[in-house]
Order: C-alpha cells, then sequence, then structure tokens
DNA sequence: GTCTATAGGTGGATAGAC
DNA sequence: GTCTATCCACCTATAGAC
C-alpha cells in the first residue's frame, strides 16, 4: 500500500477534527496523540496552527474542486449536477462533520487573515461553478429562475451550509434533506 | 438611571463575545476585564461555563419570544411577519454578531448537553411560531407554499441562519438581504 | 458579592539532541 | 524528521479573607 506522507496525515486528522470540533477546539495535542508523534513533529512540518489551518482550506478546496469536474463529467444535466452538488453537502452531514468552512464561517471572528482569504477563495470558487451550472441549466431547460445566476449561486451556498449546520445540531438527515429537496425543487423546470 | 443587576450585565458582555467569538472563542477573563471585575466573582454569579452558556441560550429565547410576540401584535398579516423575522437576523448582521444558536450549532460538537438541549429547544420554539405564521398566511392568502408547514419552517430558519453566517464572513449585509429577499419572494402569495 | 491568591491543567511554540 | 525537555501564556475553577 501507498505511505502517506506524514503532512497529509496530518492534514487529515486535522481536517476531521476541524469540521468536527471548530479550529478553536482542537489542538496539536489532539493530532500528535492521534498519530503516535509529538507536538514538535507537527510544529515541524506546520511551524504554526495558522500555517495548518491556510493549509487545511486550500487542500478542501482542491480536493471540492475536483469532485466539482467529476459531477461535470457525469451528469447528464444542470439539474443533476445540482443535485449531486447537495448530495456532497449530504455525505458531509452522513460523516457527523461540518463542511470544512461552513465551520470557519462561524468562526470567522477569530481567525487570521490568511485563513479569512482561504475561505472566501473557496467560497467564491462555489459560487463559481454553481453559477456556470445555473446558466447551463437555462440553456438545457432542466432549470428556471429569475434574477441573478450569482446571487442565486450565493442562496443556495448559504442555504446548503445552513442546512447541514441545522441538520447536525438534531442528528437528523432527514432534516438536512427535506431542505436541501425544497431547495433544489424551487428552481427545477 | 436603572442600575442593571451584576448577573445581567454578565450575561449582556458574554452574549455579545459568544455572538462575535464563538463558545470556545472567549474566556471568563475577557469578561471580568471588561466589566473590571475579577473572574472570581464571575464564578460566584455562573460557577462554572456551562452554567452561563445554558442560562445564556435561556435567556436569548425568553428575549427572541417577546420579540416574536412584538412582530405578532404590530404585523398586518403572516407575509409581514415572515419580513419582520427575517429582519432580526439582518439586526443581528448589522452588528456583526451571529445568532447566538447559530454559532453554537457550529460549535456543538464541543457543548456540553445542558446547552446542546437548550438549544434545540430554541429551534423548536423559532420552528412552532414559523408554522403558525405559515398557516396564518395560507388563510390570509398573504403567502402560498406546498408540503409541510413544519418543513418549510426549518428550512426558512436553517437557510437564514445560513445567509447570516456567509454574510458575515464577506461583511456584506447585502449578500444576507438578496438571500432573504429570494427566500421570502418564493412564498409570497 | 467581590476580592487576592493560587491550584492544576492545557494552549501554541521553540531549542537542541539524535 | 522525530524526539525530549521546556517556556510562558492562558484556561477554568476554588479557597478563604474582607
Amino acid at each position: 500500500m501507498a505511505t502517506t506522507a506524514t503532512s497529509e496525515r496530518i492534514l487529515d486528522v486535522a481536517e476531521r477534527l476541524v469540521q468536527t470540533r471548530g479550529f478553536n477546539g482542537f489542538s496539536y495535542a489532539d493530532v500528535a496523540e492521534e498519530l503516535k508523534v509529538t507536538k514538535a513533529s507537527l510544529h515541524y512540518h506546520f511551524p504554526s496552527k495558522e500555517d495548518l489551518g491556510a493549509r487545511l482550506i486550500q487542500r478542501y478546496e482542491e480536493n471540492f474542486l475536483a469532485a466539482l469536474d467529476g459531477i461535470d463529467a457525469e451528469s447528464k444535466n444542470a439539474r443533476e449536477k445540482l443535485k449531486r452538488y447537495a448530495s456532497i453537502y449530504e455525505g458531509v452531514l452522513g460523516a457527523n462533520r461540518m463542511c470544512l468552512c461552513g465551520m470557519l464561517a462561524a468562526e470567522f471572528g477569530t481567525l487570521p487573515k490568511s485563513m479569512r482569504d482561504e475561505m472566501r477563495h473557496y467560497f467564491d470558487a462555489n459560487e463559481e461553478w454553481l453559477v456556470a451550472v445555473l446558466q447551463e441549466g437555462k440553456k438545457d431547460k432542466s432549470l428556471k429562475f429569475t434574477g441573478s445566476p450569482a446571487h442565486l449561486a450565493q442562496s443556495l451556498i448559504s442555504a446548503l451550509e445552513g442546512a447541514l449546520m441545522i441538520a447536525r445540531t438534531y442528528g437528523e438527515v432527514e432534516r438536512f434533506r427535506s431542505a436541501s429537496d425544497r431547495l433544489l425543487g424551487s428552481i427545477a423546470a
């Protein structure tokens, strides 16, 4: 089996901890214990927690955009793309996690600038992809909506993030699905 | 001027800190410094941080329900009630805050049971009020929608919480308003 | 009710050996 | 790259004087 680089394993653990406990809710000690290494070793790979946090968001966005490429390649129309987009969020909830950037959005007031910038980049990239899908949906007649695609894209992102966050509070995936279905249904052609 | 009880002033400061920095992002020291008292004094009023947190949510819900009573008394129809409901969220955003329970929802994984229970009570109370408004809207013909009022109420709450959270990340009230307008527009009769 | 003092723990981070 | 050892700041919480 392929041996994963240590820095990647650190990011894997830290990512899960941020998604479940928040950036202010986990420590280097938590990651160190789980990986059976020392805190000092972690500081070798990520000198400060801010470095770790910023890299975490970058990688999350890379993986997310790769998933969106997959959706683009496999979907028969825009409406199906949207449905799959929402199902990514549902998968996150199923793993008892928040979206990484949704979690960080709540903690925004305590985060360093480098992380804030990366977060906005993530949301902007989501919006950009959604705008393209929405425009495609108008052409292929699988979607119908009024107003600016950019504003609608922003609404969709924030509604899904909110639904994810609240559903997690209740531990009810069904609560997310019902909100998601209503959302997508409201713009289905 | 009326002298506010110390415990209320503690709650005022702590409330703002939780709404801006999160429950894991503030300390007794922060509150103590702002009120020019010692940490030990705070522990007299709220022995543990959990006690403080649980009381914080209770009081937030009491004040919120009082505001909803005001909306019920002053609005000419259900649609206007919804609009005012959304404007409460907008006011929170304008003060650069998150909804108290929206913030805590993100931190859910790290919170003690007493606080989790109070949070769900808050969201349930919101849902209950919204369901009544939605049903009223069907009668007075100021709203139109399909499906269960309870599910729609849940969707509205989570969409507004999400819009609030993301808009705060961008520091753009307009971003919230556009999402909010679309949301209410989609069920206006 | 508020204070001083302090306990006991954990936070992020660094120096230097191996 | 990983370790041991350590620093210092901060955390929640308590004891006991006033």
